[in-house]
DNA sequence: CTGTACGATGACAACGCTATCAATCTACGG
DNA sequence: CCGTAGATTGATAGCGTTGTCATCGTACAG
């Protein structure tokens, strides 16, 4: 029923092949036959088959974005997969969503099964896959390509994807925090297989050092990157014979667990505690008091891996790791620190 | 370089064509053959090449789940196409996202193009494309098979997809708050042109009907199923002369800013206000105090409603508009009315 | 036994595109 | 004005599957 290459051919009074030049961009095509064509076609509202593009050409134009489907947070993947499409539509390729269980023993082979099923021409890999050393390695060998979006940095040379530098935007926080008076600053950290665990806390270390603060361990808990987990992580802050007087969280997730326990205790945040998270979720915004946290641009990451594959696909050995800028949200859940009982600190 | 149709018929010594049986499951092959192909398949790590399925079967594999894209709540649609996946995963279908803007005046268009383009088999549509009649008239015509999720009821006959009773589920929440001793119950109403909408209003003035409270249409407030209209609608309720003692959200976002509005008036949650939503969304679990609700299992809805596609696809007049069952989430933001000032009413 | 349905299998031509390589132009120096 | 290199275009053979239709078995009635 719709138009098929050769009736644009006819139409146009051309080969199929030069049908096939201009709707593959490619050269040695006169500027005139281009027009002639994308007339011909435009009139017969021609759209190529994908199946037998995909056939003809031994690509199947797909690309697929792997992340943990129990622990996601569904707007970063969600937005990912946005930018992702976005990337695609200037390209011909599609974008699917393949939701895998990390923590499974055969992850590895789930990704592979995935890639020979629906031929993926390629990869994005969100943390914990795009810090999975084991995956990453295979994906090598078996010469699959891929994107990761802030996987650690140097796991390998020649990496493409996007990162954001999660350890700065950590220190600023920090550096935002000691501004506002406060001195013991505590922090639950986030899930080891999580390259965003090392940096966020690297991060802070930077930023009390920065700050003259000494660095305590005891102030640092170990969490996740879950609403449990930064319930369980203020149960031990705040029960601390001395307590923190603000918290960073591993993320906005972690976050709200931090200000759930905090509201449990009948305590007041900012007032007499602030805390502050990372990611800047949609929740981040819509709690009360609004949450303070970095924000990442995360479709415009997925837009730019899925950019950078395509282009490390079209041909090998293109594609780089692009650095994207964060942003400071400041809001209602940090102020100035709590005057203590021998009165020598307070914010302004 | 992966095995070819070809390679397992010639291994298990059939034809091509057997093959083909009795991977789509065709009848008319006997036990003994379809063990032999399986086996034979297995040993060669066979998967059929989705793209020469496509172009050989025409038909392209491929349902697209169409959502509003700014207005989406990301959890919503993330869930739905998880389902999408799963139900697709036992029929050698793929899941696509399609986000689009409903606001844009060719929306319409932009749909068939997306169908155009991707020669897609079938599409699941969410509110508001589900209650979009231009729309779904269109599709009709072009023969294109669809299946909604929670769409108005009866648009026509042979809707198929899935529906879950908001009326009911609204009713018995409202249930629940006049168990509490609440009397004056005020409803922020959802967006015209959602059916959630009319379903919830309706539920409400059930609710208070039967527990012989009357309807005063002072207490519903025009509102929307955002943060930022759930905060305008509870500036204006609060503003009453005599306000109100429960506020009934159009949906989670919406309670997050009506309990936004209230916390910045000083109030306390649930012990001034009770206030509840719809929908349980992730961030209902995790503001203060966890937000009273109602369930919608949407992974669920993603699979029964592709499902129920994929069937119709298969066999014209297939499928079926299945009721899926909510659930109520009794949490945190809701109390005991206050005491009046006269004293005369209270909760348990 | 034999004939006859009908169930089971196979041969082969599409499906709509791209890759390959051959054929044709075009421009420009000699 | 001719020859030639390089730019442009075309003819044709697949790509791996399914649909169609022919062929072959096999069970059962006569």
């Amino acid at each position: 029923m719709p138009a098929r290459i050769e009736d644009v051919a006819k139409k146009a009074g051309v080969s199929m092949k030069t049908v096939s030049r201009v709707f593959n961009n490619e050269p040695n095509v006169r500027d005139k036959m281009r027009a002639r064509v994308e007339a011909a076609a435009k009139a017969l509202n021609y759209r190529p088959n994908p199946s037998a593009r995909s056939l003809a050409g031994n690509r199947s134009y797909l690309i697929s974005l792997v992340y943990d489907d129990p622990a996601a947070g569904s707007s970063y993947v969600m937005e990912i997969i946005v930018g992702m499409l976005a990337a695609c539509e200037n390209s011909n390729y599609s974008a699917m969503l393949r939701p895998l269980e990390h923590s499974s023993p055969n992850h590895v082979l789930a990704v592979e099964d995935a890639i020979a099923q629906y031929r993926l021409d390629g990869l994005i890999l969100v943390p914990p896959f795009a810090d999975d050393l084991k995956l990453l390695k295979r994906l090598d060998d078996l010469g699959v390509r891929y994107a990761t979006i802030s996987a650690k940095a140097k796991l390998n040379h020649g990496r493409i994807g996007t990162i954001l530098d999660e350890r700065k935007a950590a220190a600023e926080m920090i550096a935002h925090v000691v501004a506002l008076g406060h001195r013991r600053i505590a922090h639950v950290a986030g899930p080891a297989p999580h390259g965003g665990r090392a940096w966020r806390l690297a991060g802070y270390r930077d930023g009390l050092r920065r700050a003259g603060i000494e660095y305590d361990e005891s102030l640092v808990v170990e969490g996740g990157f879950s609403f449990e987990s930064g319930i369980a992580g203020a149960k031990h802050l705040l029960d601390l014979p001395q307590p923190p007087t603000a918290i960073f969280a591993a993320n906005d997730d972690c976050a709200c667990g931090v200000m759930h326990e905090v509201f449990e205790r009948g305590m007041s945040i900012p007032r007499d505690l602030s805390v502050f998270g990372f990611d800047d979720t949609p929740t981040s915004r819509q709690v009360w008091p609004s949450l303070t946290t970095v924000r990442q641009p995360c479709r415009e990451m997925g837009r730019i891996a899925a950019e950078q594959l395509l282009a490390s696909i079209r041909e090998p050995g293109a594609g780089q790791l692009v650095h994207v800028p964060y942003q400071l949200q400041m809001r209602q859940s940090t102020g100035p620190a709590p005057v203590t009982v021998r009165g020598q600190e307070r914010g302004r």
